[in-house]
This record gives C-alpha cells, sequence and structure tokens, in this order.
RNA sequence: UGGGGUAUGGCCAAGCGGUAAGGCACUGGUUUCUGGCACCAGCAUUCCUAGGUUCGAAUCCUAGUACCCCAGCCA
C-alpha cells in the first residue's frame, strides 16, 4: 500500500515507541448498506494493518438500538468479504462491551467526573449556550452518592425515555461544544437487536468508541474528518478511565465521486422514492449495487489505493473508477460479439445453405485463452450504428458502396439499402469477398473492422445499459428550491430487449467484453431462456462524429 | 460571530528549505482484423493572496482570503 499522512504518524508513533504494534478496525453501524465510501476506509484500514504486519477488526458499532438491524449485519460482513479483506476471529460488537462501558461511567462517576441530569433534550438545547456563551446544567453539582442511585436506576429501568441523561463533567465553557458536558448515557426502551431486552441505557457513540477501541488494543482509531472535532473527548475519555490501552484518533476525507450521492439518508430516498429499483441497483454506489453491476473487488481496491488519503475535501472524477475497472476487465475478460441494436445484412454472392465455423481468440491480451468457432452464414446481423446512409468525413465503416471486415470472417461491401413505406433502413444486401477469409493471404486493407452474429445461431438477449445516476457532476449543485433529486439522469438505464448475442453458455456474474462496446456481466435477473446483461463500463472511443 | 480543519494543473495527489513526482482527464502521433489495448509526445516558470526571513521558499514567519465541520439523548 503506497504511503499517506496517517502511515506517517503510524510510523513515528512506531518510532517513539508510543505503539508496539498497529491495530487497527472498521466500525460500521448496522444501520444501512456500505458503499464505496466505505470501500476506501475498509482498504484504508485493513491495508494499514497488514502494511504493518498488525491486525484489523470488524466490529460493529451497534449502540443504538432503534436504527439497527441484523440484515444490515450480514450484508456488511458480505460486502467486506467479497472486497477481499478478512477479519479472521476478530468480529466484535460495541454490544459485547455494554457490562464493561456500564462500570467505566460508574467509575467515572465515583471520581465526580459524570453526573445524572434531569434536562430534558429540548430543555438541554435551551441550555447548551451560544459561542462565546457558557452552557448550564442545575444538575452538574449533584452529589455522587445521588448520581449513583440514579444511574443504578436508570438502568434497573425506572424511568422513561429522556428523563434522565449521564453527562461528562467537562467543560461547560469550552468553545467546542462537544465537551459542554456531554451526554455519555441515555435512556431508550425498545429490543436491542443482539441484547434483547437486557439493557434500557446506552452509551453514546463518544462514550462506547474510545472504551471499545481500548478493550480490543486498537493503536490508531481512523475515522472520517467530521469526528476531528470529537477527539480531544475520545482522549478525554482514554484518559479519565481504568481502561487498559491509549489509542489515537487519526481523521482523513471521506470520499466524494462525481455523479453519485453517498449519504447514507439520500441514498435511502433513492431507494424508498423508487428513483432505482433497491439497494443493489446496478446504479448505486452501494458495494452491493457496484457488485451485481459487475464492478470486481479488484478495480475497486485498486482505485482506493489510487485515490491516495489526505484531510482536503475532494471529489474525485468517477471517470478514474471506470479507468480501473476497464483496466482490470481488459485482462480478465473474454471478448465475445453482441449486436445491441440489430441490422440485417444478406450477404448475397454467400451460398443460401451455406454455413462454416470460423476460428476467432477469447482474449488477444491473454493468448493463453485459446480460440473459439463462431457459425457464419449467409444473413447476418450488424449495429445499426455501424452504418450510415450519408457518412460524415471521418466515419470510416459501412455505407453505400464502402467496405468493412467482419471480425473474424471476411470484407463486405455494401451494395444495396433496403427500406420500408416510411423510409426506414430495414436490411442492407452486401456481397463479400471469398479471398479475404480472416488469416489469410489477402492483404486487403479496409479501414474498420465490425462484429457481427450469425442470424441464424444467436441468442437474442436483454442488455441494460447504465449510464450515471445523477447528471451533474455534484448532485448536491442545484438552482434554489431545487432539490439532488432534479439532478437525476432520466436515462441513466437503457433497456435493449432484442440485442443478438453469439451462442454461448454463461455463468451467473460472469463477465465479458462485448466487442467494440464494452465490459458486461450476467444480471442475476438472468433465467433460463432469457439472458440479461449489464453494461459494466462502456469501452473508451476515440470516435468523433 | 467562537472553536476545529483544509487550500499544489480540469479531478485526485506527492512534496517536510536546494529549484514542482505520479495517476485520471484532455490533446497530438505510432500501431492495430476492437475508433479498445499498447506505445511515443504534449499538458503548473509556479503551489489561495500580499508582505517578510533566506544565497535559495510550495515548504519558515506575519497579515489576509475562500471553502468544509461543530450547539442530536445519531454515528
Amino acid at each position: 500500500m503506497a504511503g499517506n499522512f496517517i502511515h506517517d504518524e503510524i510510523e513515528a508513533d512506531l518510532a517513539a515507541g508510543h505503539a508496539q504494534t498497529v491495530h487497527t478496525r472498521f466500525p460500521p453501524e448496522p444501520n444501512g448498506y456500505l458503499h464505496i465510501g466505505h470501500a476506501k476506509s475498509i482498504c484504508l484500514n485493513f491495508g494499514t494493518a497488514k502494511k504493518y504486519q498488525g491486525l484489523c477488526n470488524l466490529r460493529f458499532d451497534d449502540t443504538n438500538p432503534a436504527k439497527e438491524e441484523q440484515e444490515f449485519m450480514d450484508a456488511i460482513k458480505a460486502d467486506v468479504r467479497w472486497l477481499g479483506f478478512d477479519w479472521q476471529d476478530r468480529l466484535f460488537f460495541a454490544s459485547d462491551y455494554f457490562e464493561q462501558i456500564y462500570q467505566y461511567a460508574v467509575e467515572l462517576i465515583k471520581a465526580g467526573k459524570a453526573y445524572v441530569c434531569e434536562l430534558n433534550a429540548d430543555q438541554m438545547r435551551e441550555h447548551r449556550g451560544s459561542i462565546g456563551q457558557p452552557a448550564t446544567s442545575p444538575w452538574r453539582d449533584r452529589p455522587i452518592e445521588e448520581s449513583l442511585d440514579l444511574f443504578a436506576r436508570m438502568r434497573a429501568g425506572e424511568f422513561a425515555d429522556g428523563q434522565y441523561t449521564l453527562r461528562a463533567k467537562i467543560d461547560l465553557a469550552s468553545p467546542n461544544f462537544v465537551m459542554r458536558d456531554p451526554v455519555i448515557y441515555r435512556i431508550q426502551h425498545g429490543e436491542h437487536n443482539r441484547t434483547g431486552n437486557d439493557w434500557c441505557i446506552y452509551p453514546m457513540y463518544d462514550f462506547a468508541h474510545p472504551i471499545s477501541d481500548s478493550l480490543e488494543g486498537i493503536t490508531h482509531s481512523i475515522c472520517t474528518m467530521e469526528f476531528e472535532i470529537h477527539r480531544p473527548l475520545y482522549d478525554w475519555v482514554i484518559a479519565n478511565t481504568s481502561c487498559p490501552t491509549k489509542s489515537r484518533q487519526i481523521e482523513f476525507a471521506r470520499l466524494n465521486l462525481t455523479h453519485t450521492v453517498m449519504s447514507k439518508r439520500f441514498l435511502r430516498r433513492l431507494v424508498e422514492e423508487g428513483h432505482v429499483r433497491g439497494w443493489d441497483d446496478p446504479r448505486m454506489p452501494t458495494l452491493s449495487g457496484l457488485r451485481r453491476r459487475g464492478y470486481t473487488p479488484e478495480a475497486i481496491r485498486d482505485f482506493c489505493e489510487r485515490i491516495g488519503v489526505a484531510k482536503a475535501e475532494s471529489m474525485v472524477d468517477s471517470a478514474l473508477l471506470e479507468h480501473c475497472l476497464r483496466e482490470d476487465l481488459n485482462t480478465q475478460a473474454d471478448r465475445v460479439m453482441c449486436v445491441l441494436r440489430p441490422l440485417k445484412v444478406v450477404i448475397t454472392n454467400y451460398p443460401e445453405d451455406g454455413r462454416e465455423m470460423l476460428p476467432i481468440e477469447n482474449n488477444p491480451e491473454k493468448p493463453e485463452r485459446g480460440k473459439r468457432l463462431l457459425p457464419f452464414g449467409r444473413e447476418i446481423y450488424i449495429e445499426q450504428d455501424d452504418f450510415m446512409e450519408e457518412p460524415p468525413k471521418k466515419f470510416f465503416r459501412l455505407k453505400p458502396g464502402g467496405e468493412v471486415r467482419l471480425k473474424a470472417a471476411y470484407i463486405i461491401k455494401c451494395e444495396e439499402v433496403i427500406k420500408d413505406e416510411a423510409g426506414n433502413i430495414v436490411e442492407l444486401h452486401c456481397t463479400y469477398d471469398p479471398e479475404t477469409i480472416s488469416g489469410g493471404p489477402s492483404t486487403k486493407k479496409v479501414k474498420a473492422t465490425i462484429h457481427w452474429v450469425n442470424a441464424k445461431e444467436c441468442k437474442t438477449v436483454e442488455v441494460r445499459l447504465y449510464d450515471y445516476l445523477f447528471t451533474a457532476d455534484n448532485p448536491y449543485d442545484c438552482p434554489e428550491g431545487a432539490d439532488f433529486i432534479d439532478n437525476l439522469n432520466p436515462n441513466s438505464l437503457e433497456v435493449l430487449p432484442d440485442a443478438k448475442i453469439e451462442p454461448i453458455y454463461v455463468m451467473p456474474n460472469e463477465r465479458f467484453q462485448f466487442l467494440r462496446h464494452g465490459y458486461f456481466c450476467v444480471d442475476p435477473d438472468t433465467e433460463n431462456d432469457h439472458m440479461v446483461f449489464n453494461r459494466i463500463v462502456s469501452l473508451k472511443s476515440s470516435f468523433k462524429a
């Protein structure tokens, strides 16, 4: 893994003896699906641990039973594994530490460093103070014994939600609001998906996280920039409790990608309002969406490597992700010919019942992938776009009287354009030159080689072409009164129900390069007699009309 | 308006006082039975601005400017 400022810090810590090993963690809250932004964090945490021969834990930060679900935990584990990372036997849950966290809270109360407050949420807001104006709490000087008793009764379930909180006694006048006696425990009745009804009080993130890190022996707690102002509190908790080890929090900037949104809240809206077909819609930046689309874990890891890690807010161009994908798939994916929008071509000088099997390479980047045989015949389909009746000068595919090579077959010449009454081109009559068989002695050159399929021996398949979900680079950039939803790309999905593919057998999730089009993946909607392909990413093209 | 953070080409990003890495994008060209891939070449006299220190500054100092985050009993 390439270095970054976090690694510089880690190396300094190692050199100074502040840490002997490197132990990180990836701590998702199981309240949603992972997206490519999480992939950055996963690669950073697991990658950093590996770089320094350390370990990385997977820990669910499940301290808010109202939001968290088993479904998300299962999906998160599957996504992390799919991305290629292994937490071995180190799957942890903040909820495993509830009893210990509780005891640390008691310890704080006994030391006069925490107290039970009776302000409700609204009152606490009113007492929060403002810039230059300290917060207040009438309960700050409650006797230790009284807080201890109240806290025990909070745990025992004697009170209603919100009636009491436990607050750390730090500094009501701090310019950093996080330090103005933050709530560290709240009452929340309702079932927790792992601890059931064992608890009705739950620790806040700011209290549970440093303690969880410490209990697991985490040396470097890597998180995103918005937690930077929480770091004094993170350090305070470790310094003011007897928790076993000291961990250091280091923050980095989260990933933003052009043409998409990354916040869980907005992704949820896309799903719930039906703008996409689910969390795993191939247009979604979720790992499950990218997986279904056909993205490879290798490409995603490579992308996370290339974007770097820094503290400045940034928005990475989606073109980089696409580049990583093309680079990976170029060597991985076998080539196949598929005509997306078919145009029938009759080769008039080819025998009526003629048929021959022509060899074609599977992957020019990998000769060891060998060749396969393609059926050729008198009637074929070519791409509608590969013929133009009145082409611009730079167009060098098929035109009236013009010639092109059919990949792995012959050079054909367009003799006649057949149209219907409405003037639409319905068919082409061409002739072929038998001397120009691919691999043969002919030295005849033409400007273009196009793909084709045999009309008699091809399969009709459904192809789904995906484009950016949002037209704007930054979907949040919208006129006043508008919403990011208004930036949705109306053409983010185009379904082609009548594509023609050469006769092949496919495996679920298998990826191909459709020659001259792009990379495609078998979608799970595929059934025996109905194949569905997703376009993962198109090929680059330097053709300019 | 208090606190915290960040500013290097269109987009990321190295750089840590010795004279601006790399990738993506883009632009030319070579090659090609994929207008793909590969290959070659080009792409910041300048690092948010203005002063200062120094033989020498993107790097140090001073003063500004812009943007992001913070007043949940979310994480």
